[in-house]
RNA sequence: GCCGAAGUGGCGGAAUUGGCAGACGCACUUGACUCAAAAUCAAGCGGUCUCACGGCUGUGUGGGUUCGAGUCCCACCUUCGGCACCA
């Protein structure tokens, strides 16, 4: 046979397996599995994190399928987003002219990667008949409440020309260019992803396949907070402030009162006063200064007086009102209470405005003055101050508190997220409409069902500065109202295109459905994906709204899963020495040149090699060939015996080389099943591969090619069938080799024979307080007494122990025997 | 500041339940083959002392538990990631 030359092999078998729709998804088994590969955006190649994400999801697949499940492994565009936008405008090109062309070449290497998809699947949220659902989906969230326009302060990215959500700020900057954010008011869509932060929250208990970092994450992100609301009169006004403490149990220590700049009252306070002037340059300044400034905490507190006061129920105390820096309006009600003591922002506060500082919680071995302090005392103690609640613990007095608040109706316990609701609109282009009219009579009207998709329109010419041509475009614009049938315009916001990405895992398991996003029993019998593969910096964005997806789908009867990914693995970055690779240091290497090289099988092999599939990766040129090298050795184990095993002829009694061999092909076989199965360690399987073939080779040389044919003919054949999903490409071929006539990629996986695994001797380790000092072979199993007398007859050990006592000894079966002396 | 993960040869990494640290690969050294090179095959390869047999030492640092610790516990250092005036 010819040498291993993957530029041949591997077109021939890829052609084979499209024409063959070979990776059809089989429904038949009742195993069923769903591998999903988070969908790429098309932005014109693939890169070696793609790569690497294929490559994990493909052995698994093919790993799956040999083990007789049924295995959904498809593969879409994520292909609505502002790049094609941008691209359009700098090369005069349609964004959908550049997203399909993108998308071609894409496929085209994906293909040349040997990955298993299911084509037939295709999602391409850019299509009509997939954003056609899209916006069915809007408008199930708009008939559930769960879809409403606000006028509010927005992130602003001045770059992107368009609002941003929460998830989508980075440390102040936009995710995708990271231009500084700046806040506008605006009137914008939003889905109420609150109404479900308990569920998102409680629902992270079912996900122990998940990585602990992303549920921690994700815990954090809806960043849950219990404790009360206590309502605080204003002095002589018919008006309540109402304020958001975790401490209840610190009431009594209350001896001041902050409002945020955007607070309401603030105005209502001053209007007409004497502080007037002051508060308002105050809520100035504040307001000018940008989200990353406002929220350092290197910032320095700042407020100044209202000239109002209030009073603080539970005593009856009247406490000044103050405007302060340090309150965020979009966090509880926008307004604090000042517990010097107990909160160290409160007290460094209350120092610089000479506030008084009141202790109320003590730490049962020490007294607390107020003059002394230096610090807040934040931990929980004893209440002191504190009227009838004096004596109680800090947790018993938050419920006895919040209950006597309750009583009094002065307050309530009240639970506050940090998450916010999800702003969906986008000011460009390239999304899918919102199916929203807006009638002069009517007001707001949704789009009917039968009446989607709102197509997007194709006849137009973009902007420099990316205003969307969607304002302009009067065919788009004007319509007629479904209701009044008079004059309506439609809504020119395109969605957040996580809106189309939240969905599209129910979409391929229905692909073609053109009377629902999706049939329910076709959904129920793969969602949710057993497992899901992809970045970490998803960990909040993409997979919190997918799960807000699907708890939404499964509120309305159209899926019975409650959460959208079983499993999920967060696979690590591609560097190259130490970097992340970029353009600008030049360090890139791209799939295309590897398979141009090596072929993508050594690849494949190398990806995965290199590391465990969840963290990062550094990327060797040397590394790859040595994957080179070990497929090149393995191709010419097999064609060396291929011929020879098919000749017929004599059996042969094994021998102890043999059996030697047979052991060690079976205790591969079970590592690497058990690699691939329970732990992904894809890498230690790859390792164990490898060992198998240098032990074969070892045989080899031994037997001086007097072979024991049965047991090499099986040694290559589980060779060959663990080795495919690794690298399908050489598997199909060398499978042919061995004589077979159908697909590698068909076959069982192979079974391990328990009988080979077991020995008759091990060796065994002899210590002497722990330290090694000697080896014994003995038959396996032998008892511990025995293991003794034995160790104890070792000439070595006898010299070593001869003057000392033995004091105990410690013998693991089949292990080690431990000797203590004094 | 808070939360989390990780620190093992020259490098990537392995050690699954507390039981031979360094599997496998890369790099390097040596031998075989060759006129020679490449490729291939074989062998060696943590540090240190020793001609050698062998000894000592060694998994970020310091302690601890244990017959025995890379693995468990405590404290600390470093790196990376997330959150960060969240009341």
């Amino acid at each position: 046979m010819a040498d291993y030359i993957p530029s041949v092999i591997e077109p021939k078998w890829q052609k084979f397996w499209e024409e063959n729709n070979f990776y059809r998804t089989n429904e038949k088994s009742k195993k069923k599995f769903y591998v999903l590969e988070m969908f790429p955006y098309p932005s014109g190649r693939l890169h070696m994190g793609h790569m690497r994400v294929y490559s994990i999801g493909d052995v698994l697949a093919r790993f799956l399928r040999m083990r007789g499940f049924s295995v959904l492994h498809p593969m879409g565009w994520d292909a609505f987003g502002l790049p094609a936008e941008n691209a359009a405008i700098k090369n005069q090109v349609h964004p959908a002219e550049w997203t399909y062309e993108n998308i071609e070449a894409m496929k085209k290497q994906q293909k040349a990667l040997g990955i298993s998809y299911d084509w037939e699947r295709e999602v391409t949220t850019c299509a009509p008949d997939y954003y056609k659902w899209t916006q069915w989906l809007f408008l199930l969230f708009y008939k559930r409440g769960l879809a409403y326009k606000k006028k509010a302060a927005v992130n602003w990215c001045p770059n992107c020309n368009t609002v941003l959500a929460n998830e989508q700020v980075e440390e102040g900057g936009c995710w995708r260019c990271g231009t500084e954010v700046t806040s506008r008011d605006l009137e914008q869509w939003f889905l109420r992803i609150t109404d479900y932060a308990e569920r998102l929250l409680d629902d992270l208990s079912l996900l122990s396949g998940w990585p602990e970092r992303v549920r921690i994450m994700q815990e954090n992100w809806i960043g849950k907070s219990e404790g009360a609301e206590v309502l605080f009169p204003v002095k002589n006004k018919d008006e309540k402030i109402t304020v958001f403490t975790t401490r209840p149990d610190t009431l009594y220590g209350v001896t001041y009162l902050v409002l945020a700049a955007e607070h309401p009252l603030v105005a209502e306070l001053t209007n007409g006063t004497k502080y007037e002037a002051e508060v308002k340059a105050f809520v100035e300044k504040t307001r000018k200064l940008n989200d990353i400034a406002r929220t350092s905490t290197e910032m320095e507190k700042e407020g100044v007086f209202t000239g109002a006061y209030c009073i603080n129920p539970v005593n009856g105390e009247e406490v000044p009102i103050l405007v302060g820096n340090y309150v965020l309006m979009g966090y509880g009600s926008g307004a604090v209470m000042g517990v010097p003591a107990h909160d160290q922002r409160d007290f460094e506060f209350a120092r610089k405005y000479n506030l008084p500082v009141r202790v109320v919680i003590t730490p049962a071995d020490q007294e607390l003055q107020a003059d002394s302090l230096t610090e807040a005392y934040v931990d929980e103690g004893i209440l002191i101050n504190s009227a009838q609640f004096n004596g109680y613990s800090s947790s018993a007095a938050k419920n006895e508190i919040t209950a006597y608040l309750e009583k009094h109706n002065w307050g309530k316990p009240k639970i506050t997220y940090r998450l916010r609701d999800w702003l969906i609109s986008r000011q460009r282009y390239w999304g899918a409409p919102i199916p929203i009219l807006y009638c002069d009579h009517c007001g707001t009207v949704p789009v009917p069902e039968e009446q989607l998709p709102v197509m997007l329109p194709e006849d137009i010419a973009l902007k420099e500065g990316g205003q969307s041509p969607l304002k302009e475009h009067q065919g788009f614009l004007l319509t007629t109202c479904p209701s009044c049938g008079g004059r309506a315009r439609r809504e020119t916001d395109t969605m957040d295109t996580f809106f189309c990405s939240s969905w599209y895992y129910f979409r391929y398991t229905d692909a073609h459905n053109d009377q629902l996003p999706f049939a329910r029993e076709k959904a129920d019998a793969w969602v949710p994906v057993d497992q899901y593969i992809g970045g970490i910096e998803h960990a909040i964005l993409h997979l919190l709204y997918s799960r807000f997806f699907t708890k939404v789908l499964y509120d309305a009867g159209y899926t019975s899963a409650v959460e959208p990914f079983k499993r999920l693995l967060a696979q690590g970055m591609v560097n190259k020495d130490g970097a992340k690779m970029s353009k600008s240091k030049g360090n890139v290497v791209s799939p295309d040149e590897i398979i141009e090289k090596y072929g993508a099988d050594t690849g494949r092999l190398f990806i995965l090699f290199a590391a465990p599939p969840e963290k990062d990766l550094d990327w060797s040129d040397r590394g790859v060939e040595g994957c080179y090298r070990f497929l090149k050795r393995v191709w010419r184990l097999v064609d060396r015996y291929a011929d020879l095993l098919r000749l017929p002829g004599e059996q042969t009694k094994a021998d102890k080389a043999d059996q030697k061999l047979r052991h060690v092909v079976h205790t591969t076989l079970k590592k690497v099943t058990e690699d691939i199965e329970e732990r992904f360690n894809f890498n230690t399987a790859i390792s164990a591969i490898m060992e198998a073939v240098n032990a074969i080779y070892g045989y080899m040389h031994e037997k001086e090619d007097a072979v024991n044919k049965e047991i090499m003919a099986e040694a290559l054949e589980i060779l060959v069938l663990i080795l495919a999903p690794f690298a399908p490409h050489l598997g199909e071929e060398l499978w042919q080799r061995l004589g077979h006539s159908e697909s590698v990629h068909l076959q069982s996986w192979p079974k391990f024979d328990e009988a080979a695994l077991q020995v008759n001797e091990v060796e065994i380790v002899i210590q002497i307080n722990g330290k090694v000092r000697g080896r014994m072979t003995i038959s396996a199993d032998t008892d511990a007494q025995a293991m003794e007398q034995l160790a104890l007859s070792d000439e070595k050990i006898t010299s070593l122990v001869a003057d000392k006592q033995i004091v105990r000894v410690i013998t693991v079966p089949n292990k080690l025997i431990n000797i203590v002396v004094r």
